[in-house]
DNA sequence: AACGAATGGATTGTCGACATTCCACAGTCG
DNA sequence: CGACTGTGGAATGTCGACAATCCATTCGTT
């Protein structure tokens, strides 16, 4: 922590980020997961170390350490020697993700009435995904969803807790790319969520966990079969 | 899948292990997580890839990816281009690492008493803890306890939270090791579980849940200042 | 004496080449 | 014809060397 009195009173200029210096293995590994999160690398699509060099330009090294970063979010499994590939998603996967999302938001609800913390931000992304809904952008509603699911595990004050969320949440992520949306109830939707903010408000553990659980598990019933991807 | 009926009738030699092929990030991964789990490897502990290539006679690549792996595991942290050391363990994290093994648990017994799996296998787990406590071996009692815990979690019949809860057990494993362990009760601890399971043999939700809930924050409670890693 | 630049050592990051393994397809012997 | 054996390609697994980066310490400069 230099203090600021021993360096010269230059201006700082304030929007220019902070170049920092990201490893390759970082940047692949954000590509690759960029691209299987938006459905563009499908499951079950196979990835070659060799071919992945050559195309990004890089050695096989730092390709090699993204795919096991990838690993360890669950999007890639390994078959030793014979090649990796993106995890296949399974119906009965889809449907163990969902509920285990319900079981980390129930305990982040648990937690946060244990607290003393306000809940008056959630209010917030209420507003966004209300203001996503009436213009009808899905990506935006989405983009609001995951927000407030955020802030409501950051709430919880569990650093363990949120990795694990956020971990889970990636592959929610998948499957939501996936799925064939239905834009039919962008509405709905948004309007689900003021009641669970109104429950915390009101401190009322067993509305608030009711309202999360069923919220996850509607989710959850939005035909997985659609996406199953087996082999 | 080639039918036997195609082969040499031989009789197969029953007691030869087949010879599989352990690539050599898997025994360093083994190596140094057995040498963490079992507190060799103190928290904060530095791991230099040059260091443990030499000693341990393989290049550096086979340990980057070996300590990759215990990342994931949540084992390892890196300071990128300073250095990797074993996580620190701190009071708040093992608090954490409880609470959330609380909620696997938690959802497993509900799980379980939502299908119709018979819970017999673990009265067979209590009936070695139970040998274990009047033997008065620890090292015994503490794996009997992992084997009941492990078999609860199988009977849900949940991969994703199978895969969750054993990651968690890994953090676990560590501070049960680093824990000056009081050997005081080991009846005490062998007798808390056949309540749990008389519990969901009557299939009463409620009771089970309170009894599995205050078994594991119970075991919170031990002093979990005594091993805080800090800096 | 205090500040900032430069140097050196240690460690990770990346690279290209070689070794090992597996699978599939052919080939050969009965 | 059928089953075992061999061979080749393709992929991962491993290696040693070099580059990039960070940190502490030293060295000049004012």
């Amino acid at each position: 922590m230099s203090s600021a009195k021993t360096m010269l009173a230059q201006p700082m200029p304030p929007d220019i980020a902070p170049i920092q210096n990201v490893p390759l293995r970082v940047q692949v590994a954000d590509r690759l997961r960029a691209a299987i999160l938006s459905g563009g690398l499908r499951p079950g699509t196979g990835l070659v170390e060799t071919a992945l060099a050559e195309q990004m330009n890089v050695s096989r090294a730092p390709i090699r350490e993204a795919i096991q970063i990838l690993e360890n979010d669950g999007l890639v499994e390994t078959i030793a020697y014979k090649g990796k590939r993106v995890k296949p998603l399974t119906a009965r996967e889809v449907s163990e993700t969902y509920s285990l999302r319900e079981v980390y938001e129930v305990m982040a609800v648990r937690r946060i009435l244990e607290s003393d913390a306000s809940v008056d931000v959630l209010y917030a992304h209420c507003d966004t995904m209300r203001a996503a809904a009436d213009a009808q952008d899905f990506a935006a509603l989405v983009a609001a969803d995951e927000a407030f699911h955020h802030a409501l595990i950051l709430l919880a004050d569990h650093d363990l807790l949120l990795a694990s969320w956020k971990n889970l949440y990636l592959r929610i992520h998948q499957i939501m790319a996936l799925r064939n949306r239905d834009e039919s109830n962008l509405a709905e939707v948004a309007g689900n969520h003021p009641p669970i903010v109104d429950a915390l408000a009101a401190r009322d553990t067993d509305r608030a966990i009711a309202l999360i659980s069923e919220h996850t598990r509607t989710l959850d019933e939005v035909d997985p079969a659609s996406i199953v991807d087996t082999q």
